[in-house]
DNA sequence: AAAAAGTGCAACCGCAACCTA
DNA sequence: TTAGGTTGCGGTTGCACTTTT
């Protein structure tokens, strides 16, 4: 599928960068098996479209993570775990890779050290969302309390028009309110079912669902 | 000044989800 | 229903650059 003989690997030139940027200027986004004919590159599809969304498009912003960014990315992931294509959908002009690589280079040390102060002082452990796959299980798209066993119904998320600040304050008390009741939905415990809404939440009103 | 170690970031890889015929 | 093709994601790697010894 992937593996053609003799596609190039590695860093880009300027050259391939230019070619890129003027086979999507012209024919769009999207499509990407046909970019690297369209273009005239000897690069497989995957690489031109990783080139496109993490360097070349446009408004993509470069350089150091501002401070109220870097709180933003540090709470979104309290809520999201790994899963770094919503937390960029939520900070305009990153992208998942600079994001990632931010987080594994910086925070992450920061974060295990303050994780291991906690367990020193035997705090509560902070609610960290496992990692998910990126589409949720079809009975979300059911109304909620079709799925609901023994517990009830989570409140409605916060109106889109309050300021992202208070969205993530307002899932963190959802999250800190719920704690010790867990109930089944589908088989899932509450917690599983908290981080499904959260994801359902986050992963809609950044894309508007895939495709 | 040179070697070693550490760091940051761009790019690659594998896989699961999704689409379509 | 299913199989093959496409897309998008997160994890990981490789390498250039910087800092330390």
């Amino acid at each position: 599928m992937e593996g053609h003989l003799g596609v190039r690997k590695g860093a880009w030139t300027p050259e391939e960068d230019d070619l890129l940027k003027k086979c999507i200027q012209r024919h769009g986004e999207g499509k990407w098996h046909q970019v690297p004919f369209k273009a005239g590159l000897n690069r497989c599809r995957k690489s031109c479209r990783l080139r496109w969304l993490n360097y070349l498009k446009p408004n993509i912003k470069r350089g150091e993570f501002a401070e109220d960014e870097v709180d933003l990315i540090i709470r979104l992931h309290k809520l999201l775990g790994n899963r770094w294509s919503l937390i960029a959908g939520r900070l305009p002009g990153r992208t998942s890779n600079d994001i990632k690589n931010f987080w594994n280079s910086h925070l992450r040390k920061t974060m295990v050290s303050h994780t291991e102060e906690q367990i020193h002082q035997r705090k509560p452990n902070i609610n960290v969302i496992k990692p998910r796959p990126r589409v949720l299980s079809r009975s979300l798209t059911r109304p909620l309390e079709e799925n609901i066993c023994n517990t009830p119904p989570p409140p409605q998320p916060p109106p889109l028009s309050v300021s992202l600040d208070n969205e993530i304050l307002w899932w963190e008390s959802f999250l800190n309110g719920e704690e010790g009741e867990q109930g089944t939905i589908d088989g899932s415990t509450t917690s599983d079912f908290q981080d499904e809404a959260i994801a359902k939440y986050f992963g809609e009103e950044t894309f508007g669902g895939r495709r």
